[in-house]
RNA sequence: CGGGGUAUGGUGUAAUGGUAGCACGAAUCGUUUGGGACGAUUUAGUCUCAGUUCGAAUCUGAGUACCCCGACCA
């Protein structure tokens, strides 16, 4: 990608509204664009990371079994009435079609997930089985906050399993856990992201969170002081000592929460009366599982922890392009050799994005560079040339290096 | 939803009742080119509606929007 050419504009003054670093580093390096409270646009470099963290779980949802479906945004007024949830879910958007029919917006997917498992869930043979989508939700939160960590649409990745027992159920859970733990860790947050016993909701009694401990958070959660287990704040009082190793002392930390998991039992299958024939030919209800990752929460949550004062450091896995190259003087042998090594790396299916703007002083570039984020930085001018070399820099360390032209794609792979 | 704050060019800000100014950005020209370079010329603004006043960015009222604290968060 020419830099000249890419919809986007940095800004080198810190934005007035800005609430969190997050939502400040990606306004200004133009990743992202407020439309209204809670409501972003992704610009092409935010887009870029953002289908690079929905690759990544869509790999992890599929090596654990899950089929991709894409269920309607639009769903009819019934389905919610029958499981209470019109009323009682206060962030539930409604709306009215021409003939005063009413709908909501998808927030989640039971109410549609759950009768569509109905149509081809008859026998035990059927079981288990596990479909999810990543999607666009909609959730009218009384306060939207905090740039894209709390927004009113969202883009969300909701994963439903079903299963004819309960064993089966919970072996499913604790396998997502670990899925969970891996995505997190690939798109690079995994050291901050810890495993949170929850409350249940209405779902059940408890339920698994993976918070990412950061100053931007609004949860508190009690991170074990012996091993990687986190207890939620809302539950703390009636769980004194640590899941998993009984180790009763615990750090308080700020965390935002970027997925989830519940056991859901039969609190959907009960009303949309999805059941099945087991061997002997009794009927029984199908138990479910929930397992949901907010991107955009996924995506603001990196930058709240991989950042410097100039800007974004971007993880490998997920950054928009793997190196960002940059011309220095416009001197015929610079402009010759940067566009070559464009073309050429380009060929090697290395993601470039090539700042060949000539009106543009050294120290601009540099500052954009910073603020983009862009793990490699690959720096051409006349003063590398002489040595047939290009400056390479990682955006996390603070030295760079001169590489040999015809060894650079080989670092960068 | 309760409470608080704010609203001035694309961005960040100044102007406490009397000429809307500065910086960044953008545009043109020239000089520059290893950390947001320099000069010249130009561009663009008082959230909306009503009121007070000779005169309103400034005071009053209503509305709208955004931000913050709290509550809420399958």
């Amino acid at each position: 990608m020419l830099q000249s050419k890419l919809f986007c504009k940095t800004q080198k003054e810190k934005s007035a509204d800005s609430s969190s670093v997050s939502h400040d580093l990606l306004v200004r390096a133009g990743f992202v664009d407020q439309l209204m409270a809670g409501v972003y646009t992704y610009m092409p470099l935010g887009f870029k990371v953002l289908q690079k963290v929905e690759c990544i779980i869509r790999e992890e949802m599929e090596k654990a079994g899950g089929q991709e479906i894409l269920m309607p945004v639009l769903h009819p007024k019934e389905n919610w009435e029958k499981t209470g949830r019109w009323d009682s879910l206060d962030i539930l958007f409604k709306v009215k079609g021409g003939g005063e029919k009413e709908y909501a917006l998808g927030p989640t997917h039971e109410e549609v997930v759950s009768p569509l498992a109905k149509k081809f869930v008859l026998s035990y043979k059927d079981l288990p089985f596990s479909v999810f989508q990543i999607q666009t939700k909609f959730r009218d939160e009384l306060r939207a906050k905090s740039g894209i960590l709390r927004t009113r649409e969202f883009l969300m990745k909701d994963f439903y399993s079903f299963h004819s027992d309960q064993s089966d159920l919970d072996k499913f859970y604790d396998k997502m856990a670990k899925v969970y733990a891996n995505i997190f860790k690939r798109a690079g947050i995994g050291k901050q992201t810890y495993q949170t016993l929850a409350s249940g909701g209405s779902f059940s009694k408890y339920s698994d969170e993976f918070q990412t401990v950061t100053e931007a958070g609004e949860d508190i959660i009690y991170v074990c002081s012996k091993c990687k287990i986190a207890i939620n704040r809302e539950i703390k009082e009636e769980n004194q000592f640590c899941p998993k190793c009984k180790n009763s002392e615990f750090e308080t930390k700020k965390s935002v929460e970027v997925g989830n998991i519940f056991k859901l039992g039969t609190k959907y299958s009960a009303p949309f009366d999805l059941k099945f024939r087991d061997k002997d030919g009794i009927e029984k209800p199908v138990l479910m599982g929930c397992y949901g990752i907010g991107l955009g929460r996924v995506l603001g949550a990196v930058v709240e922890i991989s950042h410097d004062e100039k800007g974004i450091i971007w993880p490998a896995e997920i950054a928009p392009f793997s190196a960002h190259l940059i011309q220095i003087e416009n001197t015929p042998k610079v402009l010759k050799t940067a566009q070559k090594l464009y073309t050429d790396l380009q060929k090697e299916n290395i993601e470039i994005l090539y700042d060949e703007r000539q009106d543009k002083t050294a120290g601009e570039k540099f500052a954009d560079a910073d603020l983009m984020g862009i793990p490699y930085r690959i720096v051409v001018s006349e003063r590398t040339l002489k040595q047939d070399s290009v400056e390479l820099k990682e955006r996390s360390k603070s030295s760079a290096k001169l590489v040999k032209i015809k060894q650079l794609s080989k670092i960068l792979k």
